[in-house]
DNA sequence: CTAACAATTGACCGGCCGGTCAGTCGATGA
DNA sequence: TCATCGACTGACCGGCCGGTCAATTGTTAG
């Protein structure tokens, strides 16, 4: 029905897509020559310019496609969690961690468009954060977490510790005493949500929380 | 006493550094030529070469001086809070914070360099890192943090969420809701040290915390 | 005063960079 | 069967890359 396995405009597109992501993941965009995209994708120069244009082409289509893949994914992972029961917030946080334990070169690729001020990572982020601050908000209104704390906070403090965990993750081996992803993940869960349980009017908990 | 203005290496020398600093920071390694930085520095290019030889001597000179002020700057940080008052963990995570927020460019630094897998950086690391979950493993034995944590994942919790915040600092205008760098550290240390508190025998907090 | 030495320069190198283009090749529709 | 169109190639381009080197200049020790 289609066209044959060579010639086949669709699968260069991706073979190329494919080593671009590799390539740029690991390096960078700057210190990626087209000369090396070419090899490791089979293909010529030229036709990876006839396919995205420009090297910045191919950089787009590699993060447009990663985008649409990590922000496909994320999206179901928190509709997913939409059931109002208690455990809502936590399984949320287990999802975003296990989500990016499984991409872990996803992590690498937002770093690196971090770094270069990337307009399409913030607007992604900006909704996904506006997105789990309004599930933490009524949570808060149900009184099911402290209110005395920002929802937008609340959902930056685990993105943030979650994502920084994997962008340290090659270094983890020289640091004494750390433990595994889940055992991390573990402890996380711990301090976060009993940090926010709801306050007790009989306020216990002194002693190392005023300095 | 000294020599003169006009040729002084040790002047020079400082000069590349610097716009080796402002570049590197900015654009990262692979994205930064010799002639601009020639051009930055305010002198020829022959010049860098004979100070640092090549572009990757400059580069890791300029990681060593940023990692020395780095080191030292929180090394006394972390020695300043030796007194074993209760709320040392939480003067810690502050201290942390305010050189972060002081130090913008370091925070971007040492970003590209765990990029590039810089191994300088993870010995670093690893070293403040033991350095601050032995400060914990003493607060638990004393009972003044909730022991069933391992102390090493409750100083990388605090330094991941700490470190992301500003290394996402840029795109936190469009993030609705969002409040100001003292706003988030407020709210982080409730839940943080709440999360860390020793643990009631009377176990009160349910409801959210299981799923 | 001058020899010696280091700081500094500018011309120059081969090579790789991203990108172009004329043309070949192969599938497809009329 | 053949014209057409797009996938694909390889030779080629000017320019910038990091790096070298011989020569010049300023400083300083003897």
């Amino acid at each position: 029905m289609n066209e044959p396995a060579t010639r086949d405009a669709e699968l260069t597109r991706a073979r190329i897509l494919e080593a671009g992501f590799d390539l740029f993941v690991e390096k960078g965009f700057a210190a990626v020559s087209m000369r090396e995209l070419a090899v490791r994708s089979g293909v010529t120069k030229s036709l990876i310019h006839h396919h995205f244009g420009t090297k910045e082409g191919l950089w787009d289509a590699v993060k447009e496609a990663a985008f649409a893949r990590y922000y496909e994914g994320q999206k179901d992972e928190l509709l997913a969690a939409d059931a109002p029961d208690a455990g809502l917030l936590r399984n949320g946080v287990i999802r975003y961690f296990r989500f990016l334990k499984d991409n872990p070169r996803a992590v690498r690729l937002f770093t690196w468009m971090h770094l270069e001020r990337d307009s399409t990572c913030s607007e992604m982020d900006s909704e996904l954060v506006a997105l789990g601050a309004d599930r933490v908000r009524r949570a808060q209104e149900r009184g099911l977490l402290r209110d005395d704390v920002n929802p937008t906070h609340v959902v930056t403090t685990f993105i943030n510790a979650c994502s920084q965990w994997f962008q340290t993750l090659d270094q983890h081996g020289s640091w004494e005493g750390i433990g595994s992803d889940d055992e991390f993940l573990e402890d996380f869960l711990k301090i976060f949500m009993d940090g926010l349980a709801p306050q007790d009017a009989s306020a216990s908990h002194q002693g190392i929380t005023k300095g």
